[in-house]
DNA sequence: TATGAATGAGGGTTCATTCAT
DNA sequence: TATGAATGAACCCTCATTCAT
């Protein structure tokens, strides 16, 4: 029905991308909690945007993080097909994780709460990322490298709150932890 | 004026200890955000008495687990004291730890929130609690045993992550967790 | 300029018959407060469009019903013009009305609101019905059969009031519930 | 706990009958779907205060209604104990109930509606109004002046719709509506 | 003309915090 | 000192309505 218009979907879009931009960068400050009202103030559009683009705050947290998500599912398939020692691999992955995780560093907390606005991403979480980790460690308990009682979900949940930062626990801190916390899940020979 | 001021010292006594007892059971259903009406509806006392007492969420907070810090601090010097393996009497220490934090199971959230209500506690564990644990890991490295890397406060921190538990990441996870984080703590020979 | 005017008009009179269908439906099932968004996705036309034919929600009502109230004035002159006692033609035009109304059930509350939306049906019906209801009561009271203290509006408002449906009291309650009312309009002898 | 201070208790129940006041203002002016803020401004308080005195719409409408609901049904109690016409009594029992109606007249609406928020007012109706006029048309029917066909819900919800005034729809048409319905009640003889 | 994105007012509800008694 | 009533800021979410394309 609508053809035409181009210019009028690139501004849709572009509103849709500035408010996951914006959204992005508040829960980055406040946390995945943070008002919606303050969302929209900083992409510069009214509320009624916001929940016109998302109906209600678990799609547009989601949103934000799907695209992340998708990522580090691939990078686990191509990191599987590569020549590299399976612990290796799985370090490599748990790297890429740490890494989405402290960048958008509200996700932590998101990972850990019961709230029910955070429900889908939780779900998109255990859906996407688990399989992928999880296909991870069954080639390194495969190889005998990891330690078979290591669980990919328990793994993430731990990965994800060693991922949340504050003040004195930055980013080199939690991927130091990290690095030592997968070190304890080796194969203890 | 100081009609029998030992019988109203007592009383006041009495009301701080059930705020102290409702703070700490409503913290471990509902986490250290909830409301304080409810602390105070279950004390038994006004609302106001919660303010008079504890003028603010922190203090309150801090109070209810200052307790428990002391006898983790103590703990530290006996374990310190006995004719055990540095790395060993790490080990205990990190478990009594994690017990209190996962029993607790609001203090997890509370290590690691940004909240300035919650900054007090923060305070009271940098003060106490990273002391303890540094002597700990301090004799640990003298042995050989432990890596020098490893910070007190930073192994903490990531600990009082790890004792942050939700659905599908339970005690037994968080302990198994924190037992892995600590071996890959260990002096790599 | 005036490019095939025909079948652009053909195309606005569709929208706005699809318009009138849309909402009567909608107003059935949700009332007469629907949201005008619902209506125009039961059409599926655009909102603008709707706001096009119909500047407010009272224009679009009061189309909605337009045309049933034709045919209820024109049944009221055509039974005054068929040979039955007038106090049994007063009976058959408002059992004709009843039906309408419980049909389209949000008419009831519509007639009733205070709503400004809705002043607009409220004048038409007092332009059109009320006449035509009175013409009816005028042959009853002239033939004795009818109360003169009975007002046509009065009457008409009475029965929308009772044709307001709701659990436990629905058409056939409404309709027993008008026929005593009627009843009760006739000559006391 | 709180003995004493009857000055503090007494400003609180003058703050809820301000409020009930207000809150029947209010009802009659704009319907039981009035803004709780408006109700608030009215009575001169704060809008927490309208939620501690009554958590939920529901718990105000009801309580509006509460007292003169009773009252209604002890006049059915005590007309059923006169000496005179069952059909009499009923009728009489009727207009109190419509001047009940008519005063408060938000009520009719608030009859008819199925909003979740207003189940309470009518389940209280159902639940004391319904058995107090049953009573009545109990005794009409076995003293044959009121036809067996008549249920006592009905009548009510009827009467109700009778009772939802507007302009050019009054007080007094109201009554003699519902005059003419009751006497469509009675006994075909 | 038609579209539907954007806006923002409006209304519900929760709770931290103050303060008169 | 203790109480808990009152306050109102802050959030959520829903539409009616406008207007650029």
């Amino acid at each position: 029905m609508t053809e035409s218009s181009g210019t009028r979907q690139a501004g849709v879009r572009r509103n849709r991308e500035a408010l996951l931009a914006a959204a992005a960068a508040v829960f980055v400050e406040q946390g995945v909690q943070a008002p919606i009202r303050d969302i929209a103030g900083r992409a510069g559009v009214g509320l009624g945007t916001v929940y016109r683009h998302f109906p209600n705050r678990a799609e547009l947290v989601t949103a934000v993080y799907r695209h992340q998500i998708e990522e580090c599912v691939e990078l686990a398939a191509a990191l599987g097909r590569e020549p590299i020692a399976p612990a290796e691999a799985l370090a490599r992955w748990i790297d890429a994780f740490v890494e989405f995780l402290v960048t958008k560093h509200g996700l932590g907390v998101a990972l850990q709460s019961e709230d029910p606005s955070l429900l889908a991403l939780h779900t998109l979480m255990l859906d996407k990322l688990v399989p992928a980790c999880a296909s991870l460690i069954a080639a390194g308990v495969a190889a005998d490298e990891i330690d078979p009682g290591v669980t990919a979900y328990t793994l993430m949940r731990a990965v994800g709150n060693l991922c949340i930062l504050g003040p004195g626990y930055e980013r080199a801190h939690a991927r130091d932890m990290v690095a030592r916390l997968l070190a304890g899940c080796r194969r203890v020979r």
